[in-house]
DNA sequence: TACTTAACTTAACAGTGTTAAGTATCGGAG
DNA sequence: CTCCGATACTTAACACTGTTAAGTTAAGTA
């Protein structure tokens, strides 16, 4: 089975190729320089050809986000080493925070981008949610539970899940801002390393026994 | 002087009749559906005359979204009476949260979109900056202003700016992460006013002496 | 009455995502 | 070796989008 094996490697290659191209004027130029005709340009072929390998330019933008989150979540596989789960806490909102800023076109589509507009379709994420190796998220409440059961967190909370979500929602609010609003000038900003640190201090003061 | 102030108001009357049609594909189906073509149709004009009365679609979304903050910005007018300046701090937030959930097209086209997106143009906003009545951060500005001064924050927190921040992205947080991802089930969402009252308990608890 | 200008309309341009229809190439079956 | 059908494309087009150039109409003014 030679010939079979080399058109499938051969397909995969373009779709990489797509892919790579798409991702470059992505985090570039912003995803409203994400045309399917500049794709089709920056690889040679026609604008349809793209069609063949995607169903339609979301499922290459979901594609292309899924690819990048999955290494993402594998950047929280050195945090998990680190023993004492608050310095784990506080590292993994620091790395959280960094990818965000690193990566504003990702962080935008995935995060602050209502469902219904990127998601007319059902839209299946490959990652393997709940494993902490390949879920942001999942990785966080392991902290976060840890952290309960260990009776660290004040008495009146007991809802891992609500801890979770009023973490994330903080450190959320920092980069995101950051995101959208960086170069506004209502506001007189502070560093956003101060506000990043800041918030997350903050958090942790609130929901941890002093 | 009757026909040129005759003009003059009709004038003012087509412009409002604009900002209307817009205002409700705006808020009823999302910014998206907001073409000039649609509100066009819904005024018995053509797309083209829109142009004579606002520069682009640009302005006319930047002055919708003006006017709508500035009547946003007067809820604040009843909290600014309660005296306990925590209690207003909460009845703030509160205020804020609850603005965002009502008008989620507003505050995502405000805060959840970066402004080289929104603003090609130097846009001018007509609200009075720095006046409580008219802005939002300013109200919360003054509260934060009169709590560090009453020393009420933790002895590290001096800097009245950083605060309002912190406490500002915190709030944004649940907000804009309810806006985006309430749809999403990837995480098992617990109650949006659950989530929004720990997470300002806990940013105050986190920023104020026990 | 003649002129100007404000307030439009129609037609068109350049761009978008997407699809229908046609074409060439190539692996495998008879 | 030939023919067939699938694969991987291309070209042309459709239905949208924001925006503009040019033409029209009505009203106020001199």
């Amino acid at each position: 089975m030679g010939p079979r094996e080399r058109r499938e490697r051969e397909r995969e290659e373009i779709r990489t190729l797509i892919l790579d191209a798409a991702r470059e004027l992505f985090v570039s130029e912003g995803v409203e320089s994400v045309t399917m005709r500049r794709i089709a340009d920056k690889i040679e072929y026609s604008p349809t050809a793209i069609y063949f390998h995607f169903k339609d330019k979301e499922a290459l933008l979901a594609e292309l986000c899924d690819c990048d989150f999955r290494a993402f979540a594998q950047r929280f596989n050195v945090i998990a080493q680190i023993a004492d789960p608050v310095e784990r806490l506080r590292a993994a909102g620091a790395a959280y925070v960094d990818f965000g800023l690193e990566n504003p076109s990702h962080y935008r589509l995935m995060f602050m981008t209502p469902k219904a507009i990127t998601a007319k379709t059902t839209e299946v994420s490959t990652i393997d949610k709940g494993n902490p190796e390949e879920d942001a998220y999942a990785f966080l409440q392991g902290i976060v539970a840890e952290l309960m059961a260990k009776g660290r967190f004040r008495d009146e909370l007991t809802d891992v899940e609500l801890a979770v979500q009023v973490i994330w929602s903080a450190v959320h609010g920092v980069v995101s801002l950051e995101i959208a609003k960086c170069t506004d000038d209502w506001v007189a900003w502070r560093p956003f390393a101060a506000r990043a640190q800041t918030t997350i201090e903050m958090i942790l003061r609130g929901l941890l026994k002093e």
